[in-house]
DNA sequence: TGTACATCAGTGAACGCGCGTTCACTGATGTAC
DNA sequence: TGTACATCAGTGAACGCGCGTTCACTGATGTAC
């Protein structure tokens, strides 16, 4: 057993944000108890603190690792230019993507809660976000990356809220209509002219 | 004292779920307490359970209020035609409808966790949003309003979505630039040619 | 009109429970000699 | 190599507190005669 060695805790540590941002994402932070958090990494509530100041850090702490984790898994996995972006928006509203809460989108599934969060957990979140636009910045712009910096985030709010409405809403017909609406907004926004 | 009255009776009963729509705005639906919610309505915890079944039930009239609100003074107030959605846009993603969560829109203070709230919540909600979304196809369409449902509905999460975002970064100047694009945005929506 | 009683909106304390947090303790692993 | 001790990740019970919910009770209002 490779115990009592700074990798050892540095990977417990690990495990319990990993899981934390799939159960604050299912359940809400404020749905969430530490008690559970510490169960789904397959500890007890009593070594929380030995990993945590408190629960406002690991809730922070999640919420940039699933940014980052958003960022690297998909937005850095799309290919470049234009048609990465399109193939992104198209996974995003996939009914897949949307079905499936622990392993989707944290700004789906986070983001009012965020905005009524502690400052420490709202810096993690605008840190992570703006890793994220750069990624859709650089695809929709390549020569002028700042450019596009607001387009991609007005486009991160649109795909976000979207996606939120699509699993609020109980008619499921009208939910998978949605999706599809959803694509052909994400794209139309793509090929907006900025006329401010 | 016009007590022991069913109008009585009726009117605190609107005095609870109106105040309990602005609390639940502002510290979330798992954020708001049953006791702070009566204490709201001027009211003490023990006499919460002659209104309403359970804190669900209530949570499930509130947002139905909101959502009835949200027509009722803002969308039905709009102007017909497209000029009317346009002067809603623009009340949409001012700083002062942002900064004022308790009377702002329902939709972007709450749908993440009416995402993962009870059926009978949801479905409250939903019914709400057809509402909502009908005001706006009338305006958008006004000839042929049910061709424009999806495209209302597309509208109203790209609405919720970056006006969420917008509350949750801690850039201000940032934050505030989003909700120009989100005006930019909502009019390129209103504007898309529907290839699909 | 005055009195006795019924009604019922509202109070406030209590229920069991889970919350975030603390802490005395355990026991497997690592270290010293 | 074997033994004694130090380290420390992790346990589990407990802290005070607020949760949603229940209930015996109060007292102002309404009704009957």
């Amino acid at each position: 057993m490779v115990r009592y060695t700074k990798e050892h805790k540095q990977e417990t540590r690990q495990r319990i944000i990993a899981t934390a941002g799939r159960r604050l994402k299912r359940n809400g932070i404020d749905g969430s108890g530490v008690a559970t958090l510490m169960k789904d990494a397959g500890l007890t509530n009593g070594t929380f603190y030995a990993y945590f100041a408190s629960k406002d850090e690991l809730v922070a702490t999640a919420v940039a690792d699933q940014m980052r984790a958003q960022h690297a898994n998909i937005v850095a996995q799309a290919a470049p230019g234009r048609a990465g972006l399109e193939q992104l928006i198209r996974w995003y509203f996939s009914t897949e993507q949307r079905d499936n809460v622990e392993d989707g989108c944290p700004n789906a599934a986070l983001l009012d809660e965020i905005g009524r969060s502690t400052d420490p957990t709202r810096q993690a979140y605008t840190d992570g976000a703006l890793v994220l636009i750069d990624g859709f910045a650089a695809r929709l712009a390549p020569h002028d990356p700042p450019s596009a910096r607001l387009k991609s985030l007005g486009l991160l709010g649109m795909m976000a809220g979207t996606l939120q409405l699509s699993r609020a809403l109980t008619d499921r017909q009208l939910a998978d209509q949605l999706l599809e609406q959803g694509i052909r907004n994400a794209l139309a926004l793509l090929d907006a002219e900025q006329h401010d």
